[in-house]
DNA sequence: GGAGTAATTGACCGGTCGGCCAGTTTATGG
DNA sequence: CCATAAACTGGCCGACCGGTCAATTACTCC
């Protein structure tokens, strides 16, 4: 419906300099042709002919550098799984646990969301299809993560008789859920800044797991 | 991969009395081989030739009950969306808001995804193919349980300073992700009975969202 | 029991799919 | 400067897609 271009579409392409070759951008107008299209329409919504005239590139291009079109998807969802590992691990490692952390953590994982919405976008394909790839590192985190929690709990700035693991399943249910339906569900919230809703909600949800919502007796 | 029946499955299909005709029994047989297909590997995946088979039914009769592919699958996601709709519009209707009922609907809304596993994978889609189809509705339920949470608000049951809304939606996403990443990030959890692992969670979550995980000082 | 309607069939359509391949063009490096 | 490899092209393939259609079969109701 929005395809306007026939051949060469005026963003993304690699149109410059048509006559020298560059194999590597080439990829990457490969790339983030697929992505784009991909986090729209699906693995199985996106023929490989569209990326090609996306991408201003033959479709032989695409299996000469990619060797098939699950192989380019594939890589699309590793770029962006190693680029939130490596923030998350970061942030996790060689540090105490405590409840600063924790919400530094959380607020790390929604901000990464909120700059990265192609990355919401694969989770929901993920999801969907049911795709268990890479969920070796995300046990990695995850339990770095529980780790980090626990050290908070033995140091008394959490409550204890909570399974910490539930704790960080909640977070990033939370983080994810708002961005995955924010398109759905965005006419339930008052109109206004897209920034300020997103701010005013993760400083609510923050402020609603660390103390509840029932009224202080 | 799976599928092992040429003409005739074993399971689903309406291979009963193959003589007589039974419109409705064909529409079911479609239905359901539809539902069953369509949650596995998304409307792009399944073909209708699959379909029919599964269902032991001709291509041209999917088109003759239901027009098109689309329509079967809108069809598939308006049957689960209707059941869901009339259980909470009821629990939620002519009632006082109160910290017990929205401790009940929350787990109403758990145990209706624990026990419509083909509704958390709709979902699933839903997100992935960004449908709004039936926001009507759920912008519908979900203002009436903003104002059940208002009024346990000011009858001093919860909190005042927190937005109702994102209480409801933080409830909703809990149960949701819980299940949507069930099958990606169960080797996150201690193995062991399924259902009691279900009951943990709303158990524990429950117990997070009312009281908050701050240890006491 | 016959007319009319709906269910059902299988053959068929144009179009598109992912992938392949033979051949051409450019870069590389000895 | 030429051989070799890599980048790149266009055309092609068989399979399969969703959907249509005319014809056949079974129900229904008068």
């Amino acid at each position: 419906m929005t395809d306007s271009s026939t051949t060469a579409s005026a963003s993304a392409d690699k149109a410059t300099d048509r006559r020298r070759r560059d194999p590597e951008a080439t990829r990457q107008a490969i790339l983030d042709a697929a992505e784009t299209l991909f986090v729209e329409h699906g693995l199985d919504g996106t023929p490989t002919s569209r990326i090609a005239r996306h991408a201003g590139v033959t479709k032989s291009l695409i299996h000469h550098h990619f060797g098939s079109k699950e192989a380019l998807w594939t890589e699309i969802k590793e770029r962006h799984w190693a680029a939130y590992y490596a923030l998350q691990k970061a942030m996790l490692q060689n540090t105490r646990g405590s409840a600063a952390l924790l919400e530094a953590s959380i607020r790390a994982y929604f901000d990464f969301l909120r700059t990265h919405p192609d990355m919401v976008r694969i989770f929901s394909w993920r999801f969907a299809e049911e795709d268990h790839s890479s969920v070796t590192q995300e046990v990695e985190l995850f339990q770095l993560g529980v780790e980090r929690i626990q050290e908070a709990q033995e140091a008394g700035e959490l409550r204890e008789d909570i399974d910490p693991t539930y704790v960080l399943k909640s977070f990033l249910a939370l983080c994810l859920h708002w961005f995955q339906s924010h398109g759905m569900t965005c006419s339930m919230f008052p109109p206004g800044d897209e920034r300020a809703s997103h701010d005013r909600y993760i400083q609510q949800i923050v402020g609603l797991i660390f103390d509840g919502i029932r009224a202080p007796d």
